[in-house]
DNA sequence: GTCTATAATATGATAGAC
DNA sequence: GTCTATCATATTATAGAC
């Protein structure tokens, strides 16, 4: 992966040729495929003759509309990127908005941090296809995407601000600390539920997001509370 | 990977051929150098060249002593398998063995998860090899491995009994949500250290193992005694 | 735009010399 | 037990017909 290609710079230009991010059927049939065989197989696993046929296209229609398997990766990293910071951040000022004791604050913001994780992470598709599709990126994702994913922290700080604001007496690091717990236990609904499931034994139900949510900020909040 | 072999069962066998699992030194160089390369690139796209290169030896020798590139894999993971488990219940025994109030033993059989991975994790080895190969053989490891990684929850059981008879007001089910919660927070510890950084702002120093772990338990500890 | 055909290269595995 | 040489196959990328 991305090595011996320079191929970004020889991609389809000019006159006639698809430009980065235009859309037409052949490039939907191209992601979805790649899309649905990335969340199986490594991507050097997954040929691009896996790809175009999945598609019911021609090998060579990658190198036309993506100019390299990078780009194609490329592409579908970006489709998935920016939704779920947006929806938490809109839902971080809605609960500084709100007026209502400490504790109440407090517990309006973790709510704001996890509850979109949750929603999201109910699709189908996120399960089925994003997630692994994501750990790949983060292990074998081309440079130029994986510099991309390493950004997506910077919100955080919104939280980190709010918090320490709401928790005056708690230093920043204390918060910082505090808060990587809280998407710890984030991940581990997001990612793992298959342990929750293989401890207790039987299917459960994470489809109730707001259910899930406040199991989280009810253990959370007494950890937050503590001087 | 794993499809086109049934190469483990061609691997040398009888007289003067290794035995799955002996050691010698040409093994040991050809599993330090796999390890090395696994930990940066997906299993397919290390070649056995790379690895036999890396190791001084000729192409050969892989399928000499492991059988195949699978049984490479295999012998690499069995090779770090089992310690974490076994300390894990060996502090839970001594947790569930020392008398205190209920929080206290609580508090100690937290303890007893989280300390021993908090530990281990800090070996330079673990970061740097362990943790991205493993999480590559959750993606991509053969079916055999797979399988057996599978496994390493059951003797999570032992912590939920001990906790559901600490703790006899809460449900089986409960007690399972919130041993998942606290191993998301160890989770976050050791595989996400970077995230925590990024948002502290500079280097934080999780080489004093008690230290972190009482700040686990501390926060999570007013969650366990709620109703 | 999409195809077929092919170039150029890399791979896992094995045979056989020593 | 380790080597070299080789097989059979798969890969990305590209050239060129339509």
């Amino acid at each position: 992966m991305s090595e011996p290609t320079a191929a970004a710079a020889t991609a389809p230009r000019g006159r006639g040729r698809p430009r980065l991010g235009e859309n037409n059927e052949t490039r939907e049939r191209l992601l979805l495929a790649a899309q649905q065989l990335f969340a199986e197989r490594s991507f050097t696993q997954v040929s691009l003759r896996d790809i175009t046929e999945a598609a019911g296209l021609s090998l060579a229609s990658v190198n036309y509309h993506f100019g390299s398997k990078d780009g194609l990766l490329l592409a579908l990293y970006q489709r998935w990127a920016p939704s779920l910071i947006r929806e938490r951040e809109q839902l971080l000022r809605d609960a500084l908005g709100s007026p209502g004791t400490v504790e109440q604050r407090v517990a309006a913001v973790l709510r704001a941090l996890v509850l979109p994780v949750l929603r999201w992470s109910r699709q189908a598709q996120v399960q089925d296809f994003h997630v692994p599709f994501t750990e790949r990126l983060r292990l074998d994702g081309p440079p130029e995407v994986r510099a991309l994913m390493r950004t997506g922290t910077a919100h955080l700080r919104h939280f980190v601000r709010a918090l320490c604001e709401l928790l005056p007496h708690l230093s920043r690091s204390e918060v910082c600390w505090r808060l990587h717990f809280v998407l710890g236990i984030e991940h581990a609904i997001h990612r793992e539920a298959s342990r929750l499931q293989a401890m207790i034994g039987h299917d459960i139900d994470l489809d109730d997001v707001d259910a899930v949510t406040d199991r989280v900020v009810r253990f959370c909040l007494p950890g937050w509370l503590l001087p």
